[in-house]
DNA sequence: CTGTTCATTATGTCTATACATAACAACAAG
DNA sequence: CTTGTTGTTATGTATAGACATAATGAACAG
């Protein structure tokens, strides 16, 4: 009869994860004291400790002596998948970034906008397509839909500073996400990456919502030769 | 002048690392009680507690209560990257999984193979390529080299019971991997695929390691519409 | 004004203790 | 032989207290 028994740490745990995930407490944010969450939770200091310790190891907060504790940046890829920051990747590389938008329309979810959102209705939604170019040449493919139910926003917009990528990572706290990698063929909706027709493209799609809401599909398509996507991981995290 | 300060726990957590890693502690093992370790090393059952409990979370060992902790089989792919143990993906998908191995050759490493398995010195090698099908259709082919420096129990293996990726999991302690995710055009060497030419395919490359020593290095090849790679997360692991 | 020292503060680590809980085993009752 | 009870064991959770350590800033000496 007695509800299920969750460890006080994690429920500790998990309350200061909902501040972060909904945006109370967006990343900058410096996180109580440990001794003043003891008080709050009416617990000893080292049980709050564990769930700040646990919050650190699955890096959603930093943490650091004297000037306390601070929400983290989120980084909406996991290492795994990190290819996805463009910008960074292409200036770690040594070349210069750019990208340009090709498309912008603001409508109304097509079905093939739901299907791509996964939206139970339509609402209005943005859909954008750019080019991103490295040495001002073109690189990368990105076609974008982006729920104006989840991000208002994003109608005014004008993506000139900032990709949608990297403004959206700025705009939604916090989020989870489906990548999905395959295979296809350059075709003429591709020709801004100016490859021969039927040169094989990695295709990388990802779908990302915050607090069970979709917010934005995106579709990256790269040529397959010219870049890869490496991930290297030992199992353990080393010591 | 006192040497750098390395936390007790994070040495008995690498203490028994090191011995899971050497294999010394096969998968299956049952490590020692907490208490026991608290003896061995001289400390609290606690400081031996978040040391186990810090080596659970990252996979290495699995707890139970009364029976003690045991050493986990390696999930040699993390999670986002696990589309590679093929028999268990094609059953799941409720087709039957079978396999072929088209070539066996045992050579001196050559020059590419050197360069593939990034072998300082030639060592003898096992080619292999093999042929997965899910229900009897040919959906993926390996193409994979094992140093029999690292793995000289290889040699004699039939590989009819089990796939070379299977066997060599339970064959190499652990190990750190290299993954590499490339989009390819079908062409000849891949006949046993039965695709048109041109058809794009995702080429999975994995290097593998077991202590600096190169292992083996593996491409698989799906066509690109049939299957992709799908990853789900969320920045946190939910409580 | 500059650099050093030192106290303060918050986290990091560790201990000893206590009780809770899950899993297993052994034994008793049906 | 099956079922239930009970005890043992190892881990799980939580506490209070102690000391270590890093970062910060303020007081102070040059």
């Amino acid at each position: 009869m007695t509800q299920r028994a969750i460890p006080l740490h994690r429920r500790i745990r998990a309350a200061i994860e909902a501040k972060i995930l909904s945006g109370e407490w967006p990343p900058g944010t410096r996180i109580p004291t440990e001794a003043e969450l003891a008080a709050t939770y009416d617990c000893a200091r080292m049980t709050v400790n564990k769930a700040l310790t646990d919050l650190a190891a699955d890096g959603l907060i930093e943490r650091r002596r004297k000037s306390g504790s601070v929400v983290k940046r989120p980084v909406l890829q996991s290492a795994v998948l990190d290819i996805h920051d463009l910008k960074a990747e292409v200036e770690a590389a040594g070349f210069t970034y750019r990208y340009t938008i090709a498309t912008r329309k603001i409508r109304q979810a097509t079905r093939a906008d739901c299907e791509r959102l996964q939206l139970a209705k339509p609402v209005p939604v943005l859909a954008l397509s750019c080019l991103h170019l490295a040495d001002d040449r073109p690189f990368c493919w990105e076609d974008r839909l982006i729920s104006l139910a989840a991000v208002p926003q994003a109608q005014d917009a004008t993506f000139i500073h900032q990709s949608p990528g990297a403004w959206l990572i700025g705009e939604v706290p916090w989020s989870a996400a489906e990548h999905r990698i395959s295979a296809v063929s350059a075709d003429a909706s591709l020709a801004a990456l100016e490859l021969a027709p039927g040169t094989p493209c990695l295709a990388i799609e990802r779908r990302t919502w915050d607090a069970e809401q979709p917010v934005t599909h995106v579709r990256l398509i790269y040529p397959g030769d010219a870049h890869a996507l490496v991930a290297r991981f030992a199992p353990s995290k080393a010591g």
